[in-house]
DNA sequence: AGCCATGCACCG
DNA sequence: CGGTGCATGGCT
């Protein structure tokens, strides 16, 4: 199955809140997303995952998949989210900012992806009051 | 649920 | 010793 998703980058993501920790955030509320993305087994505490990433320019990049679930697992853990990290080099090369959004779409090959950086819309001038600008992940094709 | 932040380990 | 990433806590 082919499918693309889009990541708007917040300002965390890319490293640029003064966080050491690029890397974006996976919402485990999306099935799609969980297709999408490796299989994470939640009997493990702090299950890993590596996927490989192909950009435009057909450099390959190893991004990390994690499920922090210490909550699952520690008396009193907290966490209960998957997180791709390992992006910060990518990030710096790219030179990503907050708001640009982040493509990955499958390949033939399992646990590789295609992606790719694109910049963030300018606003429309003439920008009718109400519109929104679509953030967090979303399904492209 | 999602984004922001920090203490510490590791490595050049 | 500064940059990077891990794991975890905090704030909205």
């Amino acid at each position: 199955m082919k499918a693309t998703f889009a990541k708007t980058l917040s300002a965390n993501d890319v490293g640029a809140t003064g966080s050491h920790q690029a890397g974006i955030l996976v919402p485990k509320a999306d099935k799609e997303l969980m297709a999408f993305f490796p299989v994470l087994d939640p009997a493990i505490l702090n299950p890993d995952a590596w996927i490989i990433c192909i950009d435009e320019f057909g450099d390959e990049w190893k991004f990390r998949y994690v499920y922090y679930n210490n909550r699952l697992h520690a008396e009193h853990g907290t966490r209960n989210e998957y997180r791709l990290t390992y992006l910060t080099k990518f990030f710096k090369r790219m030179g990503a900012k907050a708001g640009d959004s982040l493509l990955f779409s499958t390949t033939n090959e399992v646990g590789k992806y295609r992606i790719s950086l694109k910049r963030k819309e300018l606003p429309a001038e003439d920008s009718p009051p109400g519109v929104i600008v679509l953030q967090g992940w979303r399904r492209v094709h």
